[in-house]
DNA sequence: CATACATCCTGTTCGC
DNA sequence: TGCGAACAGGATGTAT
């Protein structure tokens, strides 16, 4: 589930952390994740000094003083845990600092990556290659979207979900993002009007500022040993609430799934 | 190129 | 009560 906002709780929660400590261990517990760990990433990270933590998309990066770059996917079901009392079944990477910190990544359903590439080349790493703008990038307006979307007949939803469209928004974000600008998410892309358009990105804004918020606001539970990421979930208007009143009008959230995936909105406020 | 769909993974929830 | 089926879904690969 980590989408954008929790990434970047993530990040933020791991920079005190990390920043400026020197990694004196940094062991795999197993081959891989969603692909193999590289194999020369303990090599190149043990000794290296963290400068500085990032994002990109739903992508956390690690920098440091060797002109490496760490980068990892959460997947489905990743966290880093904090200064753990014990490891647990699927900590599969460990971190150690000599601030005496330990991290473990936690990722049971494995949809997670950790890839290493040099600093100057991030944004040449082909996952990255392709990737739209960030929501917050000032080149993420309505007059792009109208420009990206032109002739498009897929769903706005499908859209949104695309990467390459703009980056770091997942299921839930979407499902709310639309919701707030009370788009349907079966409409065609490439026939929503600039004026529908610019609702949409400022909902976008809206619903990430909030995320990001929520999850900054727990980040003291986070540091937990055995913390918790706090998410947005008692904040959703419409994801996880098929049956349930619409906030926004006198209709019922609805669910259809979409190639698998579940949509929630509500028909009678989403045009 | 655009679109649709299958695949990966495992803990949790649901129905019979 | 138990057990299997369904479900969660981001990134990627294949098919049309």
């Amino acid at each position: 589930m980590p989408e954008l906002p929790e990434v970047e709780t993530t990040v933020r929660g791991l920079r005190p952390v990390l920043e400026g400590a020197r990694l004196t261990l940094v062991q795999p517990r197993r081959g891989d994740l969603r692909r193999p760990f590289p194999e020369d990433l303990g090599q190149r990270m043990t000794g290296a000094r963290v400068t500085a933590l990032g994002r990109r998309a739903k992508y956390g990066l690690i920098d440091t003083d060797r002109g490496d770059t760490m980068i990892f996917h959460l997947g489905m079901s990743g966290r880093w845990r904090v200064d753990p009392a014990e490891l647990l079944p699927h900590d599969h990477l460990i971190l150690e600092t000599d601030t005496g910190r330990r991290l473990a990544l936690n990722d049971p359903r494995r949809f997670g990556s950790v890839d290493l590439v040099r600093t100057d080349s991030v944004l040449a790493w082909p996952p990255f290659a392709a990737t739209g703008p960030e929501p917050f990038d000032p080149g993420f307006t309505a007059a792009y979207l109208k420009d990206k979307l032109a002739g498009r007949i897929a769903p706005i939803k499908a859209m949104l979900l695309d990467q390459k469209v703009v980056a770091g928004l997942g299921n839930i974000y979407v499902c709310e993002a639309l919701f707030i600008a009370r788009i349907s998410p079966k409409r065609e892309a490439g026939r929503i009007s600039l004026a529908k358009l610019e609702k949409l990105v400022a909902a976008i804004h809206e619903v990430l500022i909030a995320a990001i918020e929520a999850g900054g606001s727990t980040l003291r539970d986070y540091a937990r040993p055995d913390g918790e990421l706090g998410y947005f979930s008692k904040q959703f208007a419409v994801y996880g609430r098929e049956g349930e009143p619409c906030a926004g009008c006198a209709g019922v959230v609805r669910r259809y799934a979409d190639g698998g995936r579940s949509t929630f909105w509500c028909p009678s406020c989403q045009k």
